[in-house]
DNA sequence: TGTACATCAGTGAACGCGCGTTCACTGATGTAC
DNA sequence: TGTACATCAGTGAACGCGCGTTCACTGATGTAC
């Protein structure tokens, strides 16, 4: 076997693929191990039970997304002196990074979490919660440094705008899944652009 | 016992409250039925199998969707003989209802089936992609007798703009089950309708 | 009006498999002295 | 350098419960003649 990621890295992939496709509940340990090669035992000795596999997966899944969102805003602020240029920028980044999935985005775990509340500890549903409320903080912030500069064509509270960021995500994930459509995603985050560039650009 | 509905819209009702806070493949047939005061051969004297369940769970939904929209949207497009007047006080209108339901909105069919398109037959995926599509084709039909009479502001496709309205939706449903805060759907619905606006409306 | 039959809305008991979890154990590698 | 012990990454067998599904049956109501 060529040198490979962990099995605890590999227990984590399979089981996304599964919790994405089927959901949590219908995912069993079983299939899992089926697929990763190893036992039952093996499995329990990485994840004392099924609801910290839940957990685990949930927060690599975060990490990864704030990996993402500050390499594509945090940048594209840093080389744009201008903040509503540097986020539309973003935007259209974001889109094409989205665009460029070969088989489309394969579904957000926030979003099937939220469907399967019921099934999580309180940590679980905690984690879940916190993560949207700093999705809301981070967009919220880049757009008071927007509007400061840019009055709005439209009074409207900008932590709905900031919401509308991750409501696009969440929202063209949904459709585009459902649809079977990958671009969709892409085409929804350039759309939301749009409603940014018509609200602030006195261009527009 | 009062006059009730009959046990098999019970059934649906108890197992609709199951798939959209834990899926549903961890919504069981027997804690419906023990909801339901029936014995499990009841339950199977109204629906073949599991599968059959989750087709007329979905099929009910979407019945039920289409007459809200229908509500909203025909009747606000009959009262006023502006097109892009009615559509602007059909969302107003949308985003009341949302804000008037007690407990938020409870989840949307579509999205968690979507999120477990692996647990359903083709019949069941294909009634739920074929929904989307009827969405899609409502929204872009009136959005094109919008554009007939008042040019949009920015080149976007109108196919792009009419998934917004469910991109919005279900986007806005997974924030606001996700933050536990229900009017975000409402000011989601808002925000969309503020982008019509700026979009199409040459008085804004 | 009475009788035969059909349909409706279920009951009761049993099925075998899959599920998450536990427990005692193991071989390979690392660390202290 | 050799030995004792600890840690890592698992194995193997068993557990009891819950799952979806089947099958023969039943009492109440409706319909034909």
């Amino acid at each position: 076997m060529v040198a490979t990621r962990s099995k605890r890295e590999q227990i984590l992939d399979i089981a996304e693929a599964g919790v994405l496709t089927k959901g949590f509940g219908a995912t069993s340990i079983d299939e899992i191990i089926a697929e990763a090669e190893i036992t039952k035992s093996g499995f329990f000795y990485h994840f004392r039970d099924k609801n910290e596999l839940a957990r685990a997966l949930l927060q690599r899944y975060l990490d990864s997304e704030e990996m993402i969102l500050n390499q594509v805003f945090d940048r594209s602020r840093e080389l744009h002196d201008d903040p509503l240029h540097g986020f539309l920028i973003g935007l259209k980044l974001l889109s094409e990074m989205m665009a460029d999935l070969p088989n489309g985005h394969p579904g957000c775990l926030v979003a099937t979490y939220t469907y399967s509340e019921r099934m999580f500890d309180r940590e679980v549903r905690d984690l879940n919660r916190q993560a949207v409320q700093a999705w809301r903080a981070r967009f919220q912030a880049a757009l008071e440094e927007i509007a400061a500069r840019y009055p709005p064509r439209d009074a409207i509270d900008l932590k709905v705008v900031a919401d509308m960021v991750t409501t696009s995500i969440e929202g063209g994930i949904v459709v585009s899944k459902a649809l079977g459509e990958p671009q969709v995603l892409a085409e929804q985050i350039m759309a939301l652009r749009s409603y940014i560039r018509l609200l602030f650009d006195p261009a527009a």
